[in-house]
DNA sequence: TTAAGTGCAAACGCTTTGCAGTTCA
DNA sequence: TGAACTGCAAAGCGTTTGCACTTAA
């Protein structure tokens, strides 16, 4: 979670600790589930030099290293990037106001435990999407109407 | 699943029933979880007139009359389409030789009826994607090795 | 000192869209 | 007949890449 984290990660596997890794570093450590484009225009309050395929270039190094992932769930527009360690796996879409919920339950564990028991399989990584309707939106809508497939 | 569901579906909808629409939903009736160009590649074997981007307008419009789903679990490449009604939310996708297994078991079911009554929210699709090693490449893999981020 | 990292701009792959011609109801 | 649909080609968007310059170690 802290610079001396990355920097003991980087440094360990041969990496550089550069400035653009350490501005990246700080706001997905600080803000998870921002978009690469989101994270760049954060990363330029501070340093307005900082390009775009230099936040690309540094998740993609965070998330051979483990630090950060990808997060898998496909909105139709751009991926969104958190702490890899985070236990928020657990998302859920309003389709109504679009907010996205984070959830850490016991749910992904006991998916984990099944998988793993039943079927053999390694768990490396969990991505649960719920969408739906969130108890505000389910009040005031009729949850019969169809999502539209608009991006 | 049959054509005569998808007539009615696109009839009751005041949509016409067209040549290539016919034939899209055939393949994606037949063999779930392709992506928009391989089902076009099929569709071309018996209309070899029938354009991509027919192909996207086609499942554009079978996802908004709720016929047919986006499988959210972002490869990073295209978009795989599957039948709405399908049990078949859960998939595994072993990072090692990237095979995706369906499964349904009653995991998704369980997800379904704690977010429902915990929550109050209204569940319309469950997408469970988990990465790993799959159980053959397990036994001839070391698993600690990171996955890379190669597309 | 020099390999690793960066900015820039161009290319990439998937998907959407504008338009003119076609076709189902 | 006429609105819905289609093929085609071009544009759109998020992401990756080649290259020359810069910088951390």
């Amino acid at each position: 979670m802290t610079t001396e984290w990355l920097r003991d990660s980087l440094g360990g596997a041969g990496h550089r600790v550069t400035g653009p890794r350490l501005a990246v570093w700080s706001v997905v450590a600080g803000t998870p589930h921002l978009t690469a484009e989101e994270i760049a225009q954060v990363v330029r309050d501070t340093d307005p030099t900082v390009n775009l395929s230099s936040v690309y270039r540094s998740l993609s190094l965070f998330a051979e290293l483990g630090l950060v992932r990808e997060s898998s769930l496909d909105t139709g527009g751009p991926s969104h990037w958190e702490l890899a360690h985070a236990d928020e796996q657990f998302h859920m879409r309003c389709r109504s106001c679009g907010k996205v919920e984070h959830h850490h339950g016991d749910l992904v564990e006991r998916v984990v435990g099944h998988l793993t028991n039943d079927h053999g399989f390694i768990v490396e990584q969990v991505d649960l999407l719920v969408t739906g309707l969130c108890s505000e939106c389910s009040r005031s809508q009729s949850p019969s109407a169809r999502p539209s497939r608009s991006r």
